[in-house]
RNA sequence: GCCGGAAUGGCGAAAUCGGUAGACGCGCCAGACUCAAAAUCUGGUAGGGGCAACCCUGUGUCGGUUCGAGUCCGACCUCCGGCACCA
C-alpha cells in the first residue's frame, strides 16, 4: 500500500487507466439519457493560461457528475484555430501560421491531458483543417442562393504605412500599432450574412433560455435593441433625405440635421468648399471602433445645405457631425437639441437653436434649459399637435406623415449584418469567384484550401499577392479575404456530434443536440454567443438540425486574476513576475510591500488584475502541476471562488489545497488500518454523525447540478472530513469516507480513483453511482430556534420538532437574556417563522 | 459615452426565498511533537467594551421600505467585462 501521497506517479497511473479504458469515449445510446457537456474551445496560443484551467476544470467537473448520475455524456475538445495572432507569431518569427497553429495545439493537447479532463478525444477538431471549413465554405453558398449573403462596401481600419486593413485592437491612440501611422477610415466591399432578418426570432428566443443568466440575456437584448419609431423624409432640393427616430412627438423641435462625414451629400457640398474638405478628411481619421467614436470630442461643420421640415415648412440646416456614421442606418439623423442630451450640448457649442416642444404635465415652458429635457410630457409650441401627451403625438405624427407620403412607423434594430470578410492570411478562404463579367458567383466545389505553405515577410496576406490561388484558368479571379474566425465558432458544437460525417451535419447531431451545458467566459455574452444562435437557426432552416436553440444552459465564468508588482520610471512601468519577487507581510499576514529577488531593492506593489502578458502577472499552469499534480490545481481553482466569480490566484491557497489532499489520503489510509468493527446499536453521537453525512450529501448534489457553487460543496466536503476525523463508530467513518470521496471524485478524479481501489473498490468511480441521501439518517427530533428581540438575536432555543407556536413562545419568554429586553416593555407583535426564527416586537 | 456586472474580517470567500453576518480555507497567534527545523496535530482569531454572562458597532457611500436588509427600492462612488476586425 502506498502511504504516501504521491501526485505526480498516481496521476500518470490512473491517466493510463483511462486511456486503456478508452473511458470517454461515447457513441449514441438510444435508451440512456444523453448529457452534452461543452466548454469553449481555446485558441492554440502556444501554452494554457489558467483561465482555461479553471474553463476545462468546471466543465470537467459538470460532465463527470451528470455521468454518475447514469447518462451518457459527451465532452468533446476541439481547437479555434484560424487567428490573427498566428500571422503575429509568423511574421515575427518568418515561419508559417500553418506550422506554429500545430505546434501549439500539440503541446496544449498534452496539458490537457495532463490535467486529466475527461475528453473523447476521437472528435478532436481543428478549424484550420479543410475537412472542417469545406462544409462552412459550402453552407454560405448555400445561403448565398437562399439570398442571406450578400456584397456591399462598409468602413475598415486602414493603416497607409503597412498598406493593410487593421483589427481595432491593433489601432492604439488612433495609429498603427506596427508602423505608428495614422490611421485612416476606409470603404471596401465586404461580404454580410443577413442576421437581421432573425433580429425578432434571436430576441424572442431569449425567453425560451431558463438556463441562461439574466445578466447574458439582457446584454443580448440590448445588443439587438429593437425599437419602435418612424422613418421621416426631409426634402433637401427635391431629393430625400430619411431619418429614423424613436421620438416623433419632438419633430416640432428639430433645430438642424446631422449627417456623416461620407454621406452623399457632404462629399457633394465639399466638392467647392475646402473646410468642408478638410474637416472630412479629419473625420475619416478615427478607428471604426464604437467605443472611440462615443467617447471622442463631437464635433461637426455646417454644409451651407438646408432641409425643408416635413410639417411646418421651415427650413433647418445640415451639419456634418463626427459621430454620425454612414452605415448605420441612413447616415443621417434629425437633431432636437432641447430633449436630446447629446443634440443640446452639440446645439450650445455651435450655437445652433434650442426649441422646446415638450413640457411636463402642469409645468410651462423652462425659461433656460440647461440640459435637455429628456422626458415624455406634453407638447407644446407643436402646431395642430399642441396639448397632445407623446404617446398620442407619436401616433397622431406619424399617421399625418404617411397620409402626405412623408414617412411612416419602422420598426428598427441596432442589431447590424454580420460582416464576415477579413483581408486576412489566416482564415477560412470565403468561397466566391468573380468571373469575367465581373460579377461574383459562388464556388462549385469544396474544399478551397487555404495553402499552408507560405512564408509571412509581411503583414499583408500571402493569398492575395499568390496568382496561384486567385487566378483561375478559365480567366477568373477568386475572392482573397477570408472569414471572421466567429464563422467557424459558430457551429462547432454541432460537428462534434459527427465530426467525421461526410456531409455538414448527420443524424447523430439530432441524438446530441442541443449542448445541455455551455461553459466559457463572460466576455463572449454578446458575439460568440448571438452568432453561435443565429447560425444554429440558419442549420435547422437548411434542415441540419431540429431545435431553434443550441445551448441549453449557460455558465459564464469569471477571470482569474492576481497581484501586480512594478517599478516606474519616467513614466513607463515595469511590470515583475510573482516569481522574481519576495512579498513581505506585517504581523497580520496584510501585504506592506515586496522586494525583487534579483537586486534586493523595492519594488511597487499594484493592483489585483486580469493574468495577461502585459502584467507579467501570469502563473503557468504547467509549474504549478509539476510541483503539485493536477489534482491540487483543480481543487484550488474549484474552491477559491465560485465559477461565475472572478478568482484570485494565492499560492498559499494552492499549498491549501495541497495540503487538504495529503489530509484525505491520510484519514483513508489510517482508516485502512483499523478495520471496520460493526456495532449494533447507533449512539446519539453516532446518529449525529450520520446525519451530517447524508446532510451532506443534499448539500452536494444541489450544489453540483442546480447551483453550480463548487465552492461549497467543496467545504461542505471538508467540514464531513473534519467530522469523520473525531467519528467513533467505523462502520460509519467508512460510510462517510466514501461518500466523501465519490462526492470529490468530479473535482479531484485521480487521487478519488486510486483511494476508491484501495477501499476495496473495483472499476472506474466515474461509473459508480454519486451518493444519494438516505431520508431516514436526515431525522431529528429537536431544532435550533432563533429568538429576536425587535429584530436583534437574543438567544437560540433548542424545542421538539412538533413544537407549536404558543410553546415557543412560552419556552422563549422565560429565557433571562430575552427577559432583559422585554421585561416592562409592551409586545406589540410577535412574528414567527415556523422551526427557524421567533422574533418578538415590543416597545 | 452606451449596455451588463461586482463590492462582506488581514486575505479568498459563506450566508440558496427578506430571518443567527463571517461556514470552509489561507494568513497570523499560542500550544503539542522535535536537540532543532520542516511536516503534522490541537486551540484561538471582525472591531471595541466586559472577570464573565453578555453588550455596542459592523457587509463601498447616502437615503428609503420592513417586525427584521449583505439580500429589496432610489441616488451616487470605485473597479471589472462588452461595444460589432482580439478570441
Amino acid at each position: 500500500m502506498q502511504t504516501v501521497y504521491d501526485p505526480q506517479h498516481l496521476e500518470t497511473e490512473v491517466q493510463t487507466l483511462w486511456e486503456n479504458t478508452r473511458a470517454f469515449e461515447v457513441t449514441e445510446h438510444p435508451t440512456k439519457e444523453k448529457f452534452y457537456c461543452l466548454s469553449m474551445f481555446p485558441y492554440p496560443s502556444g501554452r494554457l493560461h489558467m483561465g482555461h484551467v479553471r474553463n476545462y476544470t468546471i466543465g470537467d467537473v459538470i460532465s463527470r457528475y451528470q455521468r454518475m448520475l447514469g447518462k451518457n455524456v459527451l465532452q468533446p475538445m476541439g481547437w479555434d484555430a484560424f487567428g490573427l495572432p498566428a500571422e503575429n507569431a509568423a511574421l515575427q518569427n518568418k515561419t508559417a501560421p500553418a506550422k506554429w497553429t500545430y505546434q501549439n495545439i500539440d503541446y496544449m493537447r498534452h496539458q490537457l491531458k495532463r490535467l486529466g479532463f475527461g475528453y473523447d478525444w476521437s472528435r478532436e477538431i481543428a478549424t484550420c483543417k479543410p475537412e472542417y471549413y469545406k462544409w462552412e465554405q459550402w453552407f454560405f453558398t448555400r445561403l448565398y442562393e437562399k439570398g442571406l449573403v450578400y456584397k456591399k462596401t462598409a468602413v475598415v481600419n486602414y493603416d497607409p504605412v503597412d498598406q493593410t486593413v487593421l483589427a481595432n485592437e491593433q489601432v492604439i491612440e488612433g495609429r498603427g500599432w506596427r508602423s505608428g501611422a495614422l490611421v485612416e477610415r476606409r470603404e471596401i466591399p465586404q461580404w454580410f450574412v443577413k442576421i437581421t432578418a432573425y433580429a425578432d426570432e434571436l430576441l424572442q428566443g431569449l425567453d425560451t433560455l431558463d438556463g441562461w443568466n439574466d445578466a447574458v440575456k439582457t446584454m443580448q437584448r440590448n445588443w439587438i435593441g429593437r425599437s419602435e419609431g418612424v422613418e421621416i423624409h426631409f426634402n433637401v432640393n427635391g431629393e430625400i433625405l430619411s431619418v429614423y427616430t424613436t421620438r416623433p412627438d419632438t419633430l416640432m423641435g428639430v433645430t438642424y440635421l446631422a449627417i456623416a462625414a461620407e454621406h452623399p451629400l457632404a462629399q457633394h457640398a465639399a466638392q467647392n468648399n475646402p473646410a468642408l474638405l478638410s474637416f472630412i478628411k479629419e473625420c475619416a481619421q478615427t478607428s471604426v471602433a464604437e467605443a472611440t467614436l462615443e467617447t471622442m470630442e463631437k464635433r461637426g461643420i455646417d454644409t451651407g445645405l438646408f432641409a425643408t421640415h416635413p410639417i411646418s415648412g421651415e427650413t433647418v440646416p445640415i451639419w456634418i457631425a463626427n459621430f454620425v456614421l454612414m452605415g448605420y442606418g441612413s447616415g443621417a439623423v434629425m437633431s432636437v437639441p432641447a430633449h436630446d442630451q447629446r443634440d443640446f450640448e452639440f446645439a450650445q457649442k455651435y450655437n445652433l437653436p434650442i426649441k422646446q416642444v415638450i413640457v411636463k404635465k402642469g409645468e410651462s415652458v423652462s425659461e433656460n434649459l440647461t440640459s435637455a429635457m429628456v422626458e415624455k410630457g406634453i407638447l407644446i409650441n407643436s402646431g395642430d399637435f399642441t396639448g397632445l401627451t407623446s404617446q398620442q403625438a407619436f401616433d397622431s405624427i406619424a399617421n399625418y406623415l404617411k397620409e402626405r407620403g412623408l414617412g411612416s412607423k419602422k420598426v428598427h434594430f441596432r442589431l447590424r449584418d454580420w460582416g464576415v470578410s477579413r483581408q486576412r492570411y489566416w482564415g477560412c478562404p470565403i468561397p466566391m469567384i468573380e468571373n469575367a463579367n465581373g460579377d461574383t458567383i459562388p464556388a462549385s466545389e469544396f474544399p478551397i484550401e487555404l495553402p499552408e505553405d507560405v512564408i509571412m515577410d509581411g503583414p499583408q496576406s500571402p493569398i492575395k499577392q499568390n496568382p496561384d490561388f486567385y487566378q483561375l484558368e478559365n480567366g477568373h479571379r477568386r475572392e482573397t479575404d477570408t472569414f471572421d474566425t466567429f464563422m467557424e465558432s459558430s457551429w462547432y458544437y454541432a460537428r462534434f456530434a459527427c465530426p467525421n460525417a461526410e456531409k455538414m451535419l448527420d443524424e447523430k447531431a439530432d441524438y446530441w443536440l442541443p449542448v445541455d451545458q455551455y461553459i466559457g467566459g463572460i466576455e463572449h455574452a454578446i458575439l460568440h454567443l448571438l452568432y453561435a444562435r443565429f447560425f444554429h437557426r440558419l442549420l435547422r432552416d437548411e434542415g441540419l438540425v431540429k431545435t431553434d436553440e443550441p445551448f441549453k444552459r449557460l455558465l459564464t465564468q469569471g477571470m482569474v486574476i492576481a497581484e501586480t508588482f512594478y517599478r516606474e520610471e519616467n513614466g513607463k512601468k515595469t511590470y515583475f513576475n510573482l516569481t522574481e519577487v519576495t512579498v513581505q507581510r506585517d504581523e497580520k499576514g496584510k501585504i506592506i510591500g515586496a522586494i525583487l529577488n534579483a537586486d534586493g531593492q523595492a519594488v511597487q506593489v499594484g493592483n489585483v488584475e486580469k493574468m495577461s502578458k502585459s502584467k507579467n502577472n501570469g502563473v503557468d499552469p504547467q509549474v504549478m502541476i509539476e510541483r503539485y499534480g493536477a489534482d491540487t490545481v483543480r481543487l484550488f481553482m474549484m474552491f477559491a471562488s465560485p465559477p461565475e466569480q472572478s478568482l484570485e490566484w494565492s499560492d498559499s491557497g494552492v499549498e491549501g489545497s495541497f495540503r487538504f489532499l495529503k489530509r484525505l489520503w491520510r484519514q483513508v489510509t489510517a482508516h485502512l488500518d483499523n478495520p471496520a468493527s460493526e456495532s449494533v446499536s447507533l449512539s446519539e453521537m453516532d446518529k449525529n454523525l450520520r446525519r451530517q453525512i447524508h446532510e451532506t450529501i443534499a448539500k452536494v448534489n444541489d450544489d453540483l447540478s442546480r447551483r453550480y457553487t463548487f465552492n461549497t460543496a467543496i467545504a461542505a466536503c471538508m467540514e464531513l472530513l473534519n467530522a469523520l476525523n473525531r467519528g467513533e463508530n467505523s462502520a460509519i467513518v467508512k460510510e462517510g469516507l466514501e461518500a466523501v470521496i465519490l462526492m470529490l471524485s468530479p473535482i479531484v478524479p485521480h487521487i478519488c480513483q486510486k483511494l476508491w481501489e484501495m477501499l476495496g473498490r473495483e472499476g472506474l468511480i466515474i461509473d459508480a453511482p454519486f451518493p444519494q441521501v438516505d431520508e431516514s439518517a436526515l431525522i431529528k427530533s429537536t431544532l435550533q430556534l432563533t429568538v429576536q428581540v425587535n429584530g436583534k438575536m437574543r438567544a437560540q432555543l433548542e424545542i421538539p420538532v412538533d413544537a407549536n407556536q404558543t410553546t415557543v413562545e412560552q419556552l422563549a419568554l422565560q429565557i433571562p437574556n430575552v427577559q432583559r429586553f422585554t421585561d416592562g416593555k409592551q409586545t406589540v407583535k410577535i412574528i414567527y417563522v415556523a422551526g427557524k426564527l421567533l422574533n418578538i416586537v415590543v416597545k
